[in-house]
Parts: structure tokens; sequence; C-alpha cells
DNA sequence: TTGAATTGTGTACGTTTGTACACAAATATG
DNA sequence: CATATTTGTGTACAAACGTACACAATTCAA
């Protein structure tokens, strides 16, 4: 099943190029729709399910690892596209926590490929794709933070104690998308009860982020001054 | 490299079987151990690892997904004997979480190649290895909630509550497991700080936990009883 | 002790894979 | 317009794969 069209009109020669290379990372995609897992696929299986021959493959990428790689960089665009739509739906919200929870249901639904896509190689598969999902991350979990900072709630936490909050925040979305996409669909009871779930354990999150305080006397002398964990990516 | 040594000495039948067997899976976790993802490993490559001719596979599981099932067998065991650990150590202590940590990190390693299977099977891969893992998780859960119940700890919650604030608990450490698995050895810098994150983390979670309170009334409501930042009352 | 069942081996076959090379068609560039 | 680059095709081949079958060597059961 071709997933992209690609018609052969009226178009410079990059822009044929980038469709194709699109038809491809769709193909990939496709393919991870109908239960075959990233790390299994091989060229000629992408090659022919984008409908071309397989030595085409090699004109876009030299093998699946820099195919996985273009579909990270779009699983940044998509991460940013909901932060921005959160964004718009959210200020000042009363049952903020709910409202968020449904859009993001929302969007792993309609998001579906890729998300099935980042939970399978977020921890799975090559080292690579690993290491560029968790900057994605990272950078998703950063932006969050500030989009709190702006919003002025928190506004007592450091910016550190901010970034481990949000670093929960997301463990706790990304650890739901394999639920939400693995649930039979038109099971509203189940669903619910998954949905109910989820936004508590976000509840119990931020309650604890409004009494956290640092005990900023040191634990241990831990004097590093940059946020996040594993920041960037980690040679062999 | 051959990771089970099977000798063929004053051994029953079955005996043998099960060591081969043993072999097989132990040969899988190996072949992750390098690298290599479950998803994509091949019969033939198995049995190699292993050192025995191809066929012989067959003898002990009809395909990988089977032997899968056996690797997800030795994790429940795995996770039951963590939690067995965790209870001796942490009866009553004074900086607990901090300590269950600790032990958790070091179990974490010490059973490295489990966890990489863990990690990386959990959401990616095939359907039926994903539903059996969520399994033993949830198991492990309910675990962890009688564990608190026994303990005395969050006595004032439900045990609906007590679920739902585990589950975000084995969440947090299961998604911690990757990075500490990716960690670079010998870097007790970058070590202390993922590890002083994650404590802070869970210190969070169970923050938020001691204030929970169910608002049974129903959920559609929602009345103003939840998150709002009155940042008065300190709990124990 | 003899026969049946089990476990591992050897061989074999058809598929699929990654990749190399030469080539056709289209397009950009001088 | 002529030429060089780029993009996709066709063919080819060695390697690895899953799996089937017959067979050897054990061990269990009668």
């Amino acid at each position: 099943m071709t997933t992209n069209a690609k018609k052969k009109d009226t178009l410079s020669r990059t822009e044929r190029k980038d469709m194709t290379r699109g038809s491809l990372t769709q193909a990939a995609l496709a393919l991870m729709g109908e239960g075959r897992s990233f790390t299994s696929l091989g060229i000629r299986e992408i090659a022919r399910e984008a409908g071309m021959v397989p030595n085409a493959f090699y004109r876009h990428f030299r093998n699946t690892d820099e195919l996985g790689l273009a579909l990270v960089e779009e699983v940044g665009i998509t991460l940013r596209r909901l932060l921005r739509e959160a964004r718009q739906s959210n200020v000042a919200q009363d049952d903020m926590v709910r409202r968020s929870v449904k859009v993001y249901h929302q969007y792993v639904l309609e998001n579906r490929l890729l998300f099935l896509f980042i939970a399978s190689e977020r921890s799975g598969g090559s080292r690579i794709l690993r290491m560029a999902i968790r900057n994605d991350v990272i950078h998703f979990t950063n932006e969050m933070a500030q989009d709190f900072r702006r919003l002025g709630v928190y506004n007592d936490l450091s910016t550190q104690s901010l970034q481990m909050i949000c670093g929960l925040v997301v463990t706790t979305m990304l650890a739901a998308a394999p639920e939400i996409l693995d649930l039979p669909p038109n099971q509203p009871l189940l669903e619910n009860e998954m949905i109910e779930n989820f936004v508590h354990q976000l509840q119990v999150v931020l309650l604890g982020a409004t009494l956290w305080r640092e005990k900023a006397a040191g634990q241990k002398a831990t004097p590093s001054s940059t946020a996040q964990p594993t920041s960037g990516i980690i040679p062999p």
C-alpha cells in the first residue's frame, strides 16, 4: 500500500526528490502501523511499500538508521506542534489537567504512527535513534518548563526543579502513549478508566510540585549546574 | 560466545533439556547485550550463539516470540526478587527514597540484560510480548501497593488510589532503566546527577501522594478540591 | 533387555536480503 | 543547444534466512 501520492507534474527536481523521500519515510511508518517494528524493517521492504525498486532507497538514505533519523525529525516537529496546541487550549483553564490529557489523548490518536515509532524506538532498537529521540524529548521537556514559567505557575521553583517536574510529566505522558495506542477502539469504558488514571497521576505530580521545595543545603554536595541528566549524545 | 555451559554429566533428560533451553534464552539475551534488538533476532542467529544447529531451536520453541515469553517469565521472577530485596532494606528507613533508588540502580546494573529486554520490548516489538510484560508490570505494581499497605504508609488512601500512585512510581522507575543502562560507566558525576534527578522525581510523587485525596463525589463535576497552590500545609 | 520416545545433527531447498554495477530518463547548467 | 548531474530502473549475486525431512544418539519404560 503506497501511502504518499507522488504527483509527477510541474515540480522541480529537489521538490520531487523530497516527495519520494517522504514516501519512503511514510512507507516505513505504514509498515509499523501494520504491526511490524521499525528495527526489523529492511531496505527492500520499505522500498517495496513505497512502490519503488530497492536500489532507489540509496538515493535518499544510506541505511535504515538514517531514515529513522528523518522520522525523529518529524517527531520533533510533531511534539512542538503538540505544545503549541496545548498552549492555546490551556491558558488559565480551571480543570487544566483533564483538559490537557484530553488534548494529548486526541493528539496521540491523530498521530498514531509517529507515536508508535517514538514508543518503540525510544528505548529499544538502535542506539543512535534512541539518543536522537532522547534529545527531542529533552527539548520538549525544557519548552514545557518555559511554558510553565510564562504561565506564572510554580513561580517559586528553581529552573532546575521545574525541569525535573516537567521531566516527570513527560515521562508519564510518554508512558501513557503505548496504552492509548494498544487500547481497542470503541471501548469507552476502558478508555475512560485509563484516562482517569492518567489524569489522577498527573494531578498527583502537580500536587507534589506545588509543595516541592529544594532542600537547597545540598544533600551530597552535587554542584552540577546543568539541569538535564544525560544531556546530549553520549559516545560509546 | 556461548553464555551457558551445559554439562553433559549425570543429568536426567528433562534436566538437560531445560539447560539447553536456558542456553537459548541466555543466547538471545547475550545478543541483545551486544546491541542487537530482540525483535530483529532470528532463529539461526540465536541457535548459533547458543552453539547449536539451527534446527535444534524448534525442539524448544516454535518461534522467537515463544522464546520471548520465556524471557518474560524470567522478568517476572526478577522483578519479584527486586521487591523482596527492597522490602528488606527499606523498612522504616529515614531517607527511604534515596535508599530505594540506590538499590534499584544497583539492581538494574546487575540484571542489565533483562532490563534491556524489558525496556525495548515493553512498548516496541511484538504485541504478545508487550502484553505479557505489561501483565508482569501490573502484578509488580500491585505487590508494591500491598507492601505500602503493610508498611502502614498512606493509610488513608483507597486501594485504587494506592495502585494509581504505585503505577506512577513504577512508570518512573521503568523510564529510568534505559537511562541507567545507556550511561557510560565510570562517570560518577553524570551518574550522580541522574540519580539525584530520579530521587527528586520520586520524592515529588510521594509528596503528592501524601496530600492526595479522592474527590469521590464524581469526576465529571470536578469541584475545586485539587491542585491549587494552597501552599500552606506541610506533611509529616 | 528391548522398543519407543526424545533430543540434537546434517543436508537441502526456496525466499529474501543487502548491495554492486551498468544504464535510461529527466532536469539543471554552461 | 549541448552537456553534466541527478534520480530511478533492471539485472545480478553471494549471503542469510526459515523450515522440512531423514537420521544418529541417547534415555526412558515395558
